[in-house]
DNA sequence: GAAAGAACTTAACCAAGGTTAATGCCAGCG
DNA sequence: CGCTGGCATTAACCTTGGTTAAGTTCTTTC
């Protein structure tokens, strides 16, 4: 069901004109628990908005160790970006954790729209903060410091999320998590 | 010295009248070893490109611990995205390593220039891949597997950078960088 | 309602890296 | 020439987090 007025957020799509455009690209799609919007080595020239759900990107190295790079929520828009700079295939799958209603968008339409660069350069941007932050977080925190950071930052994720993809997502094991949070709660007790 | 064709590398700039434009906007400048092009806390609203020499984005961290988060050298182009993206005041000092030669532009000045909107995007994209890469070393790299990338990607960068400053880009201590390079000293025996 | 499995915790053990301190080396400088 | 300070290495010790394994709770499923 579509609304009267686009449920856009992005604020390059000023225009009626092109909000409309815009939405005639849309395909809806949805998505169940554990399946894969894509995976890695593929090539998602797709750019993806999430209505409703939560996912995540994750990478499955050689010796079997699974990371996560990123969780996807409402309001989030996503692209490999990765894929799209350097033309070679996805390094990261990006697999739903809940029932999902997302919409998608071929990024051979989306450069169509005039407001396509300045809205590309947006994403860009903000990724790239995300990224800076995470570099100095991961070089120069404990893991502790950085199970902290990510309650902070993601309040209310932690309830949706079991804590093992936490883990995978910071970078430690979930043994480990466990550990930290046995040491948080003693902390607060005092 | 300029010579008559202009020294820059940035694809972005084809327009003969548009390289001339741009380096009416140059500034040279010389900084000795251990000085600084900028402190974290200013606003440093410029483009760097190195013409010769080494610097370092350091970061100081509330308890003294001093990391490295990039190197810049020969042919290299930077600037402050977190400043530039936020508005807020610089997190790094850059710091001159050895004795440098830089070309300096204001931003307000690139801004004029119709090719900046597309070069910008050019830094940002380029910015963005190492950050990828950073990441996922970071996350699922042990400190050698570090190490090696490091000497993999900046290849004649160990012979200019004291150990300790490696370290410092690895996130680790020169004590086991030093116990890092015995191991692989071993190895390369056999 | 019993069986199977997923998620989380705990314990015991081990290995990797941080900490402190001592040593050797080399360059710059009085 | 000898002093000093920066840099790399090594050793001894300790803390942290990974590993393995066992146990608990809570679903899910048949």
């Amino acid at each position: 069901m579509m609304t009267d007025r686009p449920p856009f957020s992005w604020e390059q799509v000023t225009e009626e004109q092109e909000a409309t455009r815009l939405l005639s690209f849309a395909r809806s799609l949805t998505l169940a628990p554990r399946s894969c919007l894509w995976h890695a080595g593929d090539s998602p020239d797709l750019l993806v908005r999430v209505e409703q759900g939560l996912l995540r990107a994750k990478v499955v190295l050689a010796d079997g160790r699974e990371y996560i790079k990123e969780f996807y929520w409402e309001g989030d828009e996503f692209l490999d970006f990765h894929h799209l700079l350097s033309g070679e295939p996805a390094r990261y799958s990006v697999e739903a954790l809940e029932p999902c209603r997302l919409q998608i968008f071929l990024l051979t339409d989306l450069r169509q729209l005039p407001c396509w660069s300045g809205w590309y350069q947006h994403l860009l941007a903000v990724q790239l903060r995300i990224k800076e932050e995470k570099e100095l977080l991961l070089l120069t925190g404990s893991p502790q410091a950085r199970y902290q950071h990510f309650l902070q930052c993601f309040p209310g994720l932690a309830a949706r999320v079991p804590d093992h993809q936490i883990a995978a997502y910071l970078g430690i094991t979930p043994i480990s998590l466990s550990r930290i949070r046995k040491r948080l709660k003693a902390l607060n007790k005092d």
